[in-house]
DNA sequence: ATTGACATGGAACACTCGTTCTGTTATCAT
DNA sequence: ATGATAACAGAACGAGTGTTCCATGTCAAT
């Protein structure tokens, strides 16, 4: 059976179950679907719902209570990464304790497509306009992937000891010397030594957000 | 109870009920939460439930199987927005037929949280560096809300008749004329006779994704 | 009319699952 | 010691829930 071909039963019990699972967060029983669509049997539900799985439009979990997914649909893979602070020019970044809970407001969600499964993520709110070389602004949220070393390209945020800041900036290791290489092509590099530079993290991805209206 | 004053048992419990959940798409009963976490009797699982309950973790549909509900975590509100195409400096943007589908691959789910629930979105990738005077680079993706009228302050894509090139601005009508000042502070502001002017939406949000190892 | 595939109802059955009850252990203040 | 309280274990009960079987109705093809 193609999709296109479904009773009109079989597309208010679907629809019945995308709703209820948005309202409720858990699938409901045969009996729910049942009473919600006008059918006294839990059979015919049971019927109709094998005839959903045929199509491929929803997977049942045999035998278990509530065991109906919903096949299509959003992707459901939402990663929720810590804001866990703004970030200054003038000091370091304050990584997030691996062991600290982080208040749920104070975290974004993003799909996985955007950012990757891997962990390790954290986001910086951007205060200033230091960072405008890298074309990140006031405001701007970076999402950054914790880590010591970077290949070169990266974008990274790096430590500079003698000048006691944090910057954004490309990160090359050439000659023996760091090459840090604004975003900006209109910019200059910073040439540094290796050990003036601490890199704190690498930026996975730049929110930008306008007001709403 | 406040938060924090989690036992490791609860804390295991909540952890377990969130992975279960990511991958099942429904709710772990009693018994599987007491199977996975070592805990053989389900009236304990019920005791530290009702604990997690107490702390507003979660919450619990009683009598009800697998009604449990996870208080914060994940917003299911999902809004896919589709890639209509790039934007070149050069021309127009092409305005996404409304009536159209796009292929699911085509398209960006982001929170509500991040766009707001309003419809009328459509996202554009920008292409090479013309608007990097709005801190807008190549391979930046822009969210956009289709609308033809612009309020002072906004950024906006818009059209110049003259000059012949679509350019992202925040825009201002002052004393008949328009203004169109670029985000980076530093560059000058381009005046144009309102006429001249085609305003094709307004900017949302900007994403930057960079490569993920 | 007869057949057969398809959709439906109703009821009974058996397993799943939340709840509750009783009892045990450990800790701590009295 | 004694009692109170928190945390835990096990068992049993009953409602929730999926499954199955049999009977009924519909409709097109024969």
């Amino acid at each position: 059976m193609v999709r296109g071909t479904l009773s009109e039963r079989q597309q208010r019990i679907l629809t019945f179950i995308r709703n209820f699972l948005r309202k409720n967060n858990y699938p409901p029983t045969i009996r729910e679907i049942g009473h919600a669509c006008q059918i006294s049997s839990t059979s015919v539900v049971n019927y109709n719902l094998n005839k959903l799985e045929g199509c491929g439009l929803i997977n049942r979990n045999l035998r278990i209570s509530r065991g109906i997914q919903i096949t299509d649909s959003t992707p459901r893979n939402l990663v929720s990464i810590p804001l866990v602070g703004r970030i200054f020019a003038s000091k370091p970044v304050s990584l997030p304790d691996a062991t600290s809970s982080f208040a749920p407001d104070e975290a974004i969600n993003l799909t996985r497509e955007l950012v990757g499964d891997g962990s390790e993520l954290f986001a910086l709110e951007v205060r200033g306009d230091s960072m405008i070389d890298a074309m990140i602004g006031d405001g701007d949220i970076v999402v950054m992937k914790r880590q010591i070393k970077a290949r070169n390209g990266d974008l990274v945020a790096v430590w500079l000891n003698d000048s006691e800041e944090t910057t954004l900036k490309h990160f090359f290791l050439e000659d023996g010397r760091v090459r840090l290489q604004p975003a900006n092509p209109k910019m200059q590099a910073i040439y540094a030594n290796p050990e003036n530079v601490r890199v704190q993290g690498k930026v996975v991805l730049v929110l930008r957000q306008m007001d709403i209206v």
